[in-house]
DNA sequence: TCACTATTGTCGTCTGCAAAACATACCAGA
DNA sequence: TCTGGTATGTTTTGCAGACGACAATAGTGA
């Protein structure tokens, strides 16, 4: 469990050469989205490449009757929209800004050209993906084979290491998350969440305060994980 | 839901030059693995990429208890192995033999000398890791938001979609799966999917006989995947 | 400051499906 | 042809967690 549950991008454009860089600015865009905004939805052509400069993007998607289900948010200097835009398919998800919210966006064509000029980006961008399939894959996993519990500790775990601000080992979630948002990237509802989300301060897992959760006790937390393991 | 469920593969050959052609022809060699047999589990490092020549593979993976999650099987000319291979991180999942198969494997390096030779086939390697990454999200959809009855519902029109030998309406799945396979696939028990296969039985919706499953009412099955679409 | 809305805390009640335990049917090899 | 292993059919019981309902807070804008 030692890799990092998601792979940064900021590193692609530092693996540019100044001219490719310049290109890349070139024919970049920036967009502004205030907070609650939708940057696309299922159905739209898949055409642009997003990357964050700040604020934050909640990727999701509502169920026939409406529940939604969160897949991830992303944090400046993701990149996002990347899956259906080498074949100009559809959107399949929903992009929301969780707060105001800067992007910077390279479409289709010039993608294309950035890559054929540099394959080495190509191979980043492969990455990338795999990384999120794999990330995919041990949610489908966890959410066959893991009950709420093992799976809030998870999440927890996982926000830690996204919205930590400081990389030390009492690790802070520093984020505002409602219940509900939790029980939609888990799978719960959110009475459940509330409820187990006591249960771990009751505890001493973790403990929170304002728009900041703390663990307090991070291997109890990880044992808690697959029992069995 | 008029997309193909999985983006096959063998157009990437066919997107080569003849010289490229006889490159990767040079540079790949075959393998061959019989029923059962493991082709790469957890921890190996994921330094191949293959592509099935004849035969079929599971891709799974086991929880902590044990458990059998199964993530999809490719079948000839699909190719696997692809999401570790461009960082050469280890794997993640396993993959196995369904029947005795034959796969033309080809090296990290030699696939990356390949794309620097036609960055084209980037975009399709691309493409196929996005369709995998929207599986993926379907999939985790599918579990949080639907009952076991609608995700067998869905599982069967994928299968048919795949297995379907013609690619006629009255759709056919030309595959022997197993109940407990089928169970893996949609996070439910054995004995939940025999008492779902044989309700829809009786319902009229399909029939089977040895390995073949028909779907003789299509549009009532679709009709009962999230009944509140 | 107040009023209004969003979020959280805490209940019972209900139910879909897992778990366990068999019986039967099937197939493949001796 | 028997025989042991594997796959399927069926039922009984139990419980995790959904659902619904409501009270108590905490935020937020006028």
């Amino acid at each position: 469990m030692e890799r990092r549950w998601y792979l940064s991008s900021i590193d692609i454009i530092n693996e540019l050469s100044e001219e490719e860089k310049s290109f890349f600015y070139r024919k970049s865009h920036k967009k502004r989205y205030s907070k609650g905004s939708i940057i696309f939805s299922p159905g739209d052509q898949g055409n642009l490449i997003y990357c964050i400069l700040n604020g934050s993007v909640k990727i999701y998607n509502l169920s026939g009757c409406g529940k939604e289900v969160i897949y991830w948010f992303c944090q400046p200097n993701d990149f996002f929209g990347l899956a259906e835009v080498c074949g100009g398919e559809m959107r399949t998800v929903l992009a929301e800004a969780m707060e105001d919210t800067e992007v910077l966006c390279i479409n289709r064509m010039n993608f294309e050209e950035l890559i054929s000029r540099n394959p080495k980006i190509a191979i980043f961008i492969m990455r990338i993906l795999g990384s999120r399939i794999r990330q995919a894959h041990e949610t489908i996993k966890d959410l066959i084979a893991c009950d709420v519990r093992s799976r809030m500790a998870q999440l927890l775990i996982k926000l830690a290491q996204i919205c930590c601000p400081s990389q030390d080992k009492a690790a802070t979630i520093e984020k505002k998350l409602t219940h509900q948002e939790m029980a939609n990237m888990i799978g719960a509802t959110r009475t459940t969440v509330t409820e187990v989300m006591n249960e771990f301060k009751k505890s001493g897992f973790i403990e929170w305060s304002g728009s900041r959760i703390t663990i307090l006790d991070y291997a109890r937390l990880v044992r808690l994980i697959d029992p069995s393991e």
